[in-house]
DNA sequence: TCGAGCATGTAACCCGTTACATGATTAC
DNA sequence: GTAATCATGTAACGGGTTACATGCTCGA
């Protein structure tokens, strides 16, 4: 059947795109993924670090060694032209579908075999971690006057869904507290 | 800073929970997987197929041939006791937070990077996939009218977010294609 | 005759995760 | 005193993807 899901986006492809605005730091790179794209990319230390050695020996950029005074010593990553090209390349390539694993729904689904104390136990978190998500994009989109028209598209939706998924959520906690 | 983002919601996990309702072939988990998960779970034959004969190794299923003519033998899998454990060890793990790549909004982030043209291809592209999860969402509510109130929730929430990011999708459309 | 549907499999590779490891400063 | 923030890294492992491989039937 030889079927292609994707690819797939890489952690690679978007810290490329990072690096194309400025040079930065492993920890800030961090920090963007969490403020930027809280709802629909999730890198943590464990890939942002190696990625970012793997990329400095292919050359696809460059590092600086900041000293500070009070703070560990920082890399600062910058892009080259030659890390330009790759980024670009991932822009040239056919679009991925999106690739989801969400075991909130999963378990949800498999309700029949659990409790319904555990299931209202699973909302209560999810509902938690909406609110994160919904605060973070929140925040986001009033961080700067200079986002563009595709990147306000991007946290707007991001915003409606959550909300829509905090609402529905809340209802679900109602009707599955009840029904215990 | 040691941080966790999800041993992760597995193939296998998911697998399992199918065959705690009846045994089935992986071409028919394929098919499980397209019609019941279409919005948070995508799996291909690469990760069905390896993680079947993984399992049966390990005793979590059994196989059985059916010899059929006309068409190829079929093996169908059913769950095990230990298998059962197994899954119900999955469903007492605590809850992972969903884990996402979205290409089209990275792409959509990035958009100073290509030309609006490319954009509105991806943007009809993206209109494409949504249109044919929602059908999926649709026919799977009706294919049964014994879904339970978790399943019904799944898939009512699913097809809401779809018809949002439908319509905002269709927008957006509007807005690129005459800015270019 | 060509594609779609039915049906399964494996080897190589790669990406990402987890766990481990270090260490200073600041605020409560 | 202890948690949080700043700051980086690596080894081992595992899950999943891709590419390759096979082959029959039915309908257009």
């Amino acid at each position: 059947m030889t079927e292609k899901v994707g690819e797939g986006l890489k952690g690679q492809d978007v810290i490329l795109g990072l690096l194309m605005e400025k040079a930065r730091t492993g920890y800030e790179i961090k920090q963007e993924f969490e403020s930027l794209f809280p709802d629909f990319f999730v890198a943590t230390f464990g890939t942002i670090y190696p990625t970012l050695n793997k990329m400095e020996k292919e050359k696809y950029i460059t590092k600086e060694v900041i000293h500070q005074e009070g703070k560990p010593s920082k890399n600062v990553y910058a892009i080259t032209e030659k890390g330009k090209e790759v980024f670009y390349d991932y822009l040239k390539s056919p679009l991925e579908q999106k690739m989801i694993r969400f075991d909130f729904f999963m378990r949800l689904y498999f309700n029949q075999y659990i409790t319904s104390e555990e299931l209202v136990k699973w909302i209560d978190q999810e509902i938690e971690q909406t609110k994160i998500t919904l605060q973070r994009l929140e925040e986001t989109i009033q961080r700067s006057d200079q986002w563009n028209e595709g990147q306000l598209f991007c946290w707007e939706l991001g915003i409606k869904i959550n909300r829509i998924f905090l609402e529905s959520l809340k209802e679900a906690r109602e009707k599955f507290s009840h029904s215990s």
